[in-house]
DNA sequence: CATGAATGAGCATTCATTCAT
DNA sequence: TATGAATGAATGCTCATTCAT
């Protein structure tokens, strides 16, 4: 009977702490990027001990992966949020100003640039790669509805045309990492008018 | 007696042995990341000894900084050898453009990735600082000039427009270091035409 | 109230978990040896969790200790059992016989093994010592009635031929552990002629 | 032309290093059993760094393996060393009273003993394997040789006897392992004696 | 100058044990 | 009493760097 009314409150627990770890984990990752995160510093980051790590993560790299699996779940949310719109051009310029207000929280741009340059792991390249189908995915269907209701180019084929709206949001936020005077703020909008250039063609 | 011959030729032999590290760096960095790149595997790619890279550089960050600035130093051959033209704009699209033909060698957009990560290393950090301050010098350069002649926008400070160049030949490299469709040959012709439209503004 | 009843049923209990966690344990020592038995796997094959464990055995050596101590009883047992007997060697060929029984639980020879390798801790030393010296007490005294019967030669001492018992008891043991083809069943009867003929000499 | 000279003396350092470190790792292994064997404590007893210890074996499971083929080579030199012989009873006394000589360095037994309870690894289930194939192979020629020559029995097969034989040597070196007052020296008589025994029959 | 053996600090990970519930 | 989350000391192993030859 206890147990019935025990198990709700641990996997609260359970899911809390795990989201604390994946809180450090974001921090200083992109403070150090991979490897120069120990697992020492994230648990520290974390306030819990070393070994604690490892009842929640296998591995340093299973780490990583849950969090970049926070970030695809994230994409699919705001995907189906949109699902009922009607403007094709207009979800699509949401979309990519979305870019610009997850490069508020400073750790982003810099988790971004450090976990680019991990491709030992398999398992990270995976979800790296599922990752960016996901984003594909949205992109690539909004941009055909856009193509078809005459909204957006079609000179260039879709998958091109999502390529450089990745293109566009991954140089914005690598500029955000890079350069302290790129206030993501202030920038949003050159963003989002070059996307809709981008779009119209011409 | 036979020194004062050989000098001249050490000398040859010594920057010949150190481009041979450089190329061998380039190359393994690109492949596995500045961590993933152990000196061992840099030596083996070198056709060197281990011993024989601690002659050349003291530290493997000292090769990666040599690597960045030997990159600074192709920025600015190639902004001398601009120095004459008279059409601002003519020579921003030709730098722009320039980035797609750098990223024909595979290497340099894999290692463009891969040193992202890499902040913990103060030399290294301002080796990349100073890298981005020449790139950008150069480019402001040639912005003010079209601003003066009225062929770029004035709406935006030159500086900004500096940093939306930079954000776009980055973000033109990181796509083509991440996706395997995304050919630099077929797509720069897009990125010249985003950068035009970038530079006229409205 | 209850508790005045209930004592003896946990005492039921307690012995009886006892015994599961200690069955658990050598099956897990005999598969793994005594550091690849980890108390997580104990936990599992005796089906309890791991702060279960520790409310029987303060530590993992512990286990081991009361292993080792059950087989001595039982080596005590057996010998009580023989107490009225007045035939000194077939009392010893039975207690050298008894040795290929044991070997039918695949789980014995594989436990011998495992824990052979454990010299660290004093307490499984001490256990050790004690379970030999249990075994040689039983073996001297039928070996010198034998002796004083003239049933079992007497130009080497007893000690020592309570050595050569207890040397072909274990390599009998260890020759089940190693090599599969090795069937005690079968090997039975030249074990116990084999002794027959030590006792006997010449 | 110095590479010439240096070669030799290259590899015979290694080879030097290699049983210098090999050594120690008899000496830890038979002291503490496998698992109890830090690398550390090894690399102590070798007086080396840890780091050169993984120059010469990947593993320290490499380290156990290298051992175990040492002796592997020393049972087929010595069986090389009596190909010419033909009275097989006294090649295979020889043998098996060899054992006793072995016996004599502490270690021998001590480590017989530490390396039994390792079944983790399958490179060391394997050197073990070979091992025990290396010496039934030449035990098995010399028995087969003997009953051929009627000078050993035939009511039990070669196999069987060949796994006896190693019952007794392995019970032997058990024996000295846990027994203090077990002297080698002075049992080697009665090894002798039951293995001719044991070869005879009846 | 070239070499590669030697070094040891540093890291990810394991595991026996504790303790709050 | 039973549980399993939390702990951190301990371990095998990696790798940049040094130095004798």
């Amino acid at each position: 009977m206890g147990k019935a009314v025990a198990r709700p409150v641990d996997l609260e627990r359970h899911a809390a702490r795990r989201l604390q770890i994946i809180d450090a984990g974001l921090t200083v990752f992109s403070e150090r990027g991979y490897d120069g995160a120990t697992t020492a510093r994230i648990c520290q980051q974390a306030g819990i001990g070393s070994g604690t790590f490892f009842h929640y993560f296998a591995t340093k790299a299973d780490l990583l992966v849950a969090i970049l699996e926070l970030g695809t779940d994230e994409v699919r949310e705001r995907a189906a949020g949109l699902a009922d719109r009607t403007d094709p051009v207009g979800v699509l310029l949401e979309l990519v100003g979305s870019t610009a207000e997850d490069a508020a929280d400073p750790r982003i741009p810099g988790f971004v640039r450090a976990v680019a340059g991990v491709m030992d792991e398999p398992r990270i390249a995976e979800a790296l790669a599922v990752d960016d189908a996901a984003q594909r995915d949205v992109l690539r269907q909004w941009v055909e509805r856009g193509q078809s209701a005459g909204e957006v180019r079609t000179d260039v084929p879709a998958e091109r045309i999502v390529s450089w709206l990745l293109l566009l949001t991954g140089g914005f936020l690598e500029r955000v990492a890079v350069d302290e005077r790129f206030d993501p703020t202030v920038e949003n909008g050159l963003l989002v008018a070059t996307a809709r250039n981008l779009l119209r063609g011409g």
